[in-house]
DNA sequence: CCTATATACTTGCGCATTAAAGTACTAAAG
DNA sequence: CTTTAGTACTTTAATGCGCAAGTATATAGG
């Protein structure tokens, strides 16, 4: 068997390790705060948006998600009151999604809870050595 | 807005930047291959496996999958002739996952699509911290 | 204006995956 | 043996998400 590059095994460990992790952050907020990890994104997203407001198509590039599927996980998201529909009066093609305070203030918590449990299944990971991590994660 | 713990940003950057690697390298694997990402990981974790035999329940942990998804994902694997189904002598309720020779040589190509495209997708992560990043991730 | 092309969504359909229930078997304890 | 509990898998029903097609609107060129 030929072996693997370095960088065919970077891929590999992210594509394990993520899929770990994620399931227990899924879990997590599910369980506390009623919303999937896909969806804590969405709020995360909106948060860090310019006066809180994104036109579903830039959240849907932020996530690597497509439109569809932005659309489809929005309107459940609406019905329990965390996110908003706003009209563009300059182009009324666009549907712009506001996070509404009770996104907001759930969005705080879940966050807490994720920084909490990223904390439990990071713990192994050298201390001194997490900059870096973050680092080369932003090279990618 | 208080601010994301490191080891938060940590697993949200993993969950970002995974979702785009494996997007392509799915996308490589299934238009050059005809199989996905976590198809090659299956064949993968049975080349790793001493006498290249699994039990699915195996596989199964190997990949943070489900035992029934496993079931679904085997069958046309089996079907196109990349797997065999093996009976377990002392245990009847274990079906064994056997990689077949054309399994074998799909994956020996597979890999080499696969380090070739990882390559080009982490071009930018500085070459000299290769070895840590990987060391990082093996921590996890 | 009018047509052609591009953009921002939404909808219909299908695939991958899971949770939960069901089947078949094994193992452990009396 | 027989009962009880546990394990390995399969199946059913439901969810999440993408692709392709459809709708509505905007923009550019003649």
């Amino acid at each position: 068997m030929k072996s693997e590059s370095k960088y065919g095994a970077i891929s590999i460990a992210l594509w394990a390790k993520t899929a770990l992790i994620s399931k227990h952050l899924d879990n997590s907020l599910g369980a506390i705060h009623g919303i999937g990890l896909t969806e804590y994104m969405v709020l995360r997203s909106l948060m860090r948006a310019p006066d809180h407001v994104l036109r579903r198509i830039d959240i849907a590039d932020a996530l690597e998600r497509t439109a569809s599927g932005i659309t489809r996980m929005l309107m459940p998201m609406e019905k329990i009151g965390l996110v908003q529909k706003e009209l563009n009066e300059r182009d009324a093609r666009v549907s712009l999604v506001r996070i509404t305070r009770a996104g907001e203030e759930l969005f705080e918590n879940a966050s807490a809870t994720l920084n909490a449990k990223s904390e439990t299944l990071l713990k192994n990971v050298d201390g001194k050595k997490v900059d870096v991590f973050l680092d080369l994660l932003g090279q990618i």
